[in-house]
DNA sequence: CTTATATATGAACAGGTGTTCAAACGTTTG
DNA sequence: CAAACGTTTGAACACCTGTTCATATATAAG
């Protein structure tokens, strides 16, 4: 608990070492943090939160949702790949179709509660 | 080639009207979709991530955050900004310092949220 | 005043990302 | 079988983004 700092190749600042510890006491596993932000990244995209979202009313083959996004079945499948990869959506094969849904409940959550807080930034 | 559908400029694929319908009847507002893609891209990086856990665990000031990051004061002030104009995190100046802290508890909640999908994606 | 500390900001550069295009694959149909 | 359709994939390209570096601002101390 030295006060004096010199010999530290890294010079150190006046922080504040209480509030430090106390993060450092309930800091979350590194792979979960980087896990974390994967998944807001692949949500982070208005061309994917439009998919998700329309995956929320129903499920929806890739030429559906090329009509509804108005964008080529290519630059679609692109992203479902992703959305798949991150376990976002399921899909199956029917016929010279493939259906994709949601994967799970916390897709749901995720996209609305983010919408509350868009929402809520709006207003004030 | 030869279909009766010759005629349309931009040739309609066999799609699922019913569905189509279905999500054009909730479809989101434009803006609204912008919005929530934003805010989950500005959550989407892992600078951003460890910076709100730390701040979800105590007020800090940009020193302590360059400390607990192993990061430049600048890079972290430059994160801080983006969480600052996206309404994720608030500030207060005191002295030399500024102490930021999460805005509202919705940033807590979509990390919570977040969080599970993370854990439980890896244990299926 | 000058100096030191804490933070912010702009430019620049490297690395990443979404769309397009061409081509392939898998399935159904004739 | 071949042709058509729905979907996937890889490469290319333009665009975007996070960090670094240098510099500027703001507050406190000498």
């Amino acid at each position: 608990m030295s006060q004096e700092e010199s010999t530290e190749v890294c010079r150190r600042r006046r922080v504040h070492p209480e509030s430090i510890a106390q993060v450092r006491a309930s800091e979350i596993n590194e792979d979960t943090a980087r896990g974390l932000a994967e998944l807001f990244r692949i949500l982070g995209e208005s061309t994917r939160v439009r998919i998700l979202h329309a995956l929320s009313c129903a499920e929806l083959c890739v030429c559906d949702l090329s009509e509804l996004l108005e964008m080529s079945p290519s630059a679609v499948s692109h992203q479902l790949r992703l959305l798949r990869a991150n376990k976002l959506v399921r899909f199956r094969r029917s016929g010279k179709n493939v259906f994709y849904s949601l994967d799970d409940e916390h897709v749901e959550g995720l996209l609305r509660q983010g919408t509350e807080h868009v929402l809520e930034e709006r207003t004030s």
